[in-house]
DNA sequence: CCGCCGGATTGATATATGTTAAGTTTCCGC
DNA sequence: GCGGAAACTTAACATATATCAATCCGGCGG
């Protein structure tokens, strides 16, 4: 779980309490590609932690597959599920992953005996809220070739929190229908814009491979601001105010 | 504050937890419409309750004005900020409202001394998270006049959990214009749909009010389904879980 | 090596929505 | 009650996207 907020406000969970949270974990799974970790509607006895591949938030209605939120490894995924017992989305994988469960009853003890690591978990669920904010804005405002940008642009930014990005793209097991349910678009649209963003130069999508020739014109395509982010020096100045730390 | 979680999980919140939550209140204050509350990226020192009008999140961009959410009284509006600190947007009154504000400092010691308290405050902003990913869903599925059918759906349903909306409708201070920002359209659009809606006898909208014929045939046609929004005996059945409860 | 299958690509046509512009109604201060 | 601003309404036209249909391509099992 050390990737867990990296990036982020890695820098004040103590060296105790990241041991604390690793030692939460009660087993490590491998799960294939598609997999429904946890549907909506169901009791949650646990949470997942993502440690390799990705993971994508989904609702389904009248046969649509809409993905609502993607997940990178270093994502407390489900934790939300811990305060909500039953989701309101399924949680899939895309492509094969690897996760690690963290059963509720140990959360619980930490929300009644650690209040500085609560608040951090809370706040990593918060920031899942910012994103799907920033999605709406997306959704409301972009048009089709701007939203992949967007998308793209927010996953560069958020591999690279953990170390999964390089300054010319990120590798990604997710296929053009994926993209086009996390768009609001149709597979033959997010096609037609592809090819668009491949001409304009902005962007070259090969099967699990997203190379980004010039982040800077990608991102002012897109109208990506990454302080929604919430990474180190951004929106997020001074946590210890008024802190809980003990 | 007894509008709180009124409809959802009230009724796992004890007397004491009730009267401790009313005791944080510092100040109670009237303020007009279009007053920004709480803006983006400025360090929050304390959160917002609505108690009566309506508040909406909203994420300027390039110009425009984008809603992001819209909360009802007995919302915690910015409970955000306690634990993000600083918003990724604005907190802007719709109409003139009541709001009482709780200083931070006062939420840090419930987080440090009553687990159970705590959990429901978090449960509140995750059902915030929950209703963006609707939104979400509505912005990527739906057409203009569904979008804002699912709107008045939604609007109702928690206006309804508050004790605050009729059989026939509700009264709402908000415009055209901020429809057209609720459902990522424009002002002449929203207008021609609402036009359609009305002809199909859907929905009726004067300055102020609301009136919905028939429900059903709203919620049918939006493609609602209210379990999103945890109210009473729906997603949520089992707090008590593995409780926190002292 | 062949054939198959899921995914990717392209084309033609229909529809929803954006844009611009002009008019009408409602509200509110004077 | 009058004048003006703000909100609402309608129209004509431009464009983005959906839909339907066909084809292409690459990996993989036989």
């Amino acid at each position: 779980m050390r990737l867990f907020l990296k990036g982020r406000l890695r820098h004040v969970m103590s060296e105790r309490e990241s041991a604390l949270l690793d030692s939460l974990v009660e087993r490590v799974e491998r799960v294939p590609d598609g997999t429904c970790i946890l549907e909506r509607g169901v009791v949650a006895r646990q949470s997942t932690m993502l440690i390799d591949g990705f993971i994508s938030r989904v609702i389904n209605d009248s046969g649509n597959r809409n993905i609502v939120g993607l997940q990178v490894p270093g994502d407390f995924v489900d934790l939300h599920a811990f305060a909500l017992k039953r989701l309101d989305h399924d949680i899939v994988t895309v492509g094969p992953s690897l996760v690690a469960y963290v059963p509720h009853a140990k959360l619980a003890e930490i929300v009644a005996q650690e209040p500085h690591l609560t608040r951090l978990l809370w706040f990593s669920t918060l920031l899942d809220a910012a994103i799907h904010r920033e999605w709406i804005v997306k959704l409301e405002q972009l048009r089709a070739g701007e939203r992949l940008a967007h998308i793209v642009a927010e996953l560069w930014h958020r591999l690279n929190f953990v170390g999964l990005a390089d300054p010319h793209g990120f590798n990604m097991p997710l296929l053009q229908t994926h993209l086009a349910n996390a768009c609001g678009t149709t597979a033959v649209h997010i096609n037609r814009v592809i090819k668009s963003l491949r001409q304009k130069e902005l962007l070259e999508l090969n099967r699990g491979r997203v190379t980004i020739p010039d982040r800077a014109a990608l991102e002012a395509y897109a109208h990506f601001r990454p302080d929604y982010l919430y990474g180190e020096g951004s929106l997020f100045l001074d946590f210890e105010t008024d802190s809980t730390n003990p």
